[in-house]
DNA sequence: TGTACATCAGTGAACGCGCGTTCACTGATGTAC
DNA sequence: TGTACATCAGTGAACGCGCGTTCACTGATGTAC
C-alpha cells in the first residue's frame, strides 16, 4: 500500500504544480485538463483519480498560488527596517519579474476577472486568499489619519493587483512599465515615504 | 439603396449595444457571437456582414464601451469644487452600482485578465483606452510632491480598475463592500483630502 | 410607369475543432491462503 | 515461500457538447430599360 500511495501522492504534487503555472499564466479557461496531465508527464484520463473536477483542482490552486506567493512577498522582512517593510512588499509585488515570469508570480490578475464575469463558483476561495494577503499586508503599514489599517492594506492590495493586472494586459506596449512605476509611485505617496 | 443602408447601421448599432452589455458582463470569451446576435434579436450566421471576426467586435465594442465610460465619469464635472473633481470620479467609479450594474459599467475588469492570459491581440487597444483614461484624469489630479501627475493619474486608474475587479470578483462576500470603501480611502489619502 | 433582373441583409443548418468527462483496459503493486 | 487473485493508478479512445465560422438560400430593396 505504502509505494503505491507515496507514489500517488507525488503524481498528485506533480499535477498541481503543473496546474499553479498554467492557471496563473493562462488563467481558468486556458489551464486546460489535458495540458496540465501533460504539464506533469501524463495523460487527461488520470486526472479524475487526483480531483473529481477541474473546479476542484482550480479551487485547490488558487489558494496553493496564492500562499506560495505570500511567502514570496512577505520572506525575511525582518531584514529590513520597519518603516521600509511594506514599500518592499509593494516593490516586490510590482516588479517586472512579477508581471513577465507569470507563471511564478501572483495567481490573482489571471482570475479574478474571470471570477467576476464566468466562474463566481471560485469567489468564496478568492475572497479568502484576498483576505490572507491583507491580513498579511496590515501589520506592515503605518498609522494614517482618516483611514483604518485594514482599509489602508486592502486598499493597497487593490492597487497592486489592478497595476499587475493593467501591466500584465498591456505588455508590449510602452504604457505597461508605466503601469508598474506609477502604481509604486502612488503606494509610495499613500505610505507617506 | 438609402434604406438598405440605413437599416444595416441600425442593425450594426444594435448588435453592437448587444456586444457592449455582454462583454462587460461575460468578458471576451463569455460574450459568444450567437449570444450577442440573439441580444440584438437576430441569427448567428448574419453577424459576418457586419464584421469580419469576433475578434474585430471586441476590439471596436472595448473602445465604445470604454468611451461611455468616460463620459459617465466625467460628466458635468464643472458643476463641482475643482479640488473635488478626482474625488468625485473616483466615488463614481468604485460605486456599488458600478459593481452591480455591469452591463452598463467599466469594461475593464472583465477583459484585462483576458488580455493578459489568452486573448494578447486586443493590447493595443486596451492600452490606447487606459491611455485615454488617464488622459481624463490627469488635469483632475492635485500637485503632489514625489510624483507627476501622470503618474498620480496612472496608479488611480490601476487602483480603481483593481478595486471594482476585486469588488466583482467577491460579490456575494462581506469582502466586496469593503474593497469598494478601502480603495476610496486609500485614493482620498492621495488626493490629500 | 411597369417589368425583369441584380443586390444584399439576414437565416439557419452544417462544418471543424476543442474541451471536460467517461470508460474499458493494462500492468504493476498489494493481499490471502 | 509461493501462487492465485484483488486492487488501483494511469492510458487513450470515445462521448457529448459548445463555439466560431461558412454557406446555400430567402425575400425585400434597388436598378435598368
Amino acid at each position: 500500500m505504502n509505494v503505491r500511495a507515496d507514489q500517488k501522492s507525488k503524481t498528485r504534487a506533480s499535477i498541481l504544480a503543473s496546474s499553479a503555472r498554467l492557471l496563473r499564466e493562462r488563467g481558468i479557461v486556458g489551464a486546460r485538463v489535458a495540458d496540465v496531465m501533460e504539464g506533469a508527464g501524463l495523460t487527461v484520463g488520470g486526472f479524475y483519480a487526483h480531483w473529481p473536477s477541474k473546479e476542484a483542482l482550480v479551487d485547490e490552486t488558487i489558494t496553493t498560488t496564492a500562499c506560495a506567493m505570500r511567502e514570496h512577498l512577505f520572506h525575511r522582512l525582518d531584514d529590513k527596517p520597519e518603516e521600509a517593510r511594506a514599500e518592499v512588499v509593494v516593490k516586490r509585488y510590482l516588479s517586472v519579474a512579477n508581471r513577465d515570469q507569470i507563471a511564478l508570480g501572483c495567481p490573482f490578475p489571471a482570475i479574478a476577472g474571470e471570477i467576476a464575469t464566468t466562474a463566481p463558483a471560485h469567489a468564496p476561495v478568492l475572497a479568502e486568499q484576498i483576505e490572507a494577503l491583507t491580513d498579511g499586508m496590515r501589520p506592515l503599514v503605518p498609522d494614517r489619519p482618516g483611514i483604518t489599517s485594514r482599509q489602508l492594506a486592502l486598499g493597497l492590495a487593490a492597487l497592486m493587483i489592478g497595476g499587475l493586472t493593467l501591466a500584465r494586459a498591456t505588455r508590449g506596449t510602452p504604457l505597461s512599465d508605466q503601469v508598474l512605476t506609477s502604481s509604486r509611485a502612488l503606494a509610495r505617496v499613500v505610505l507617506g515615504r
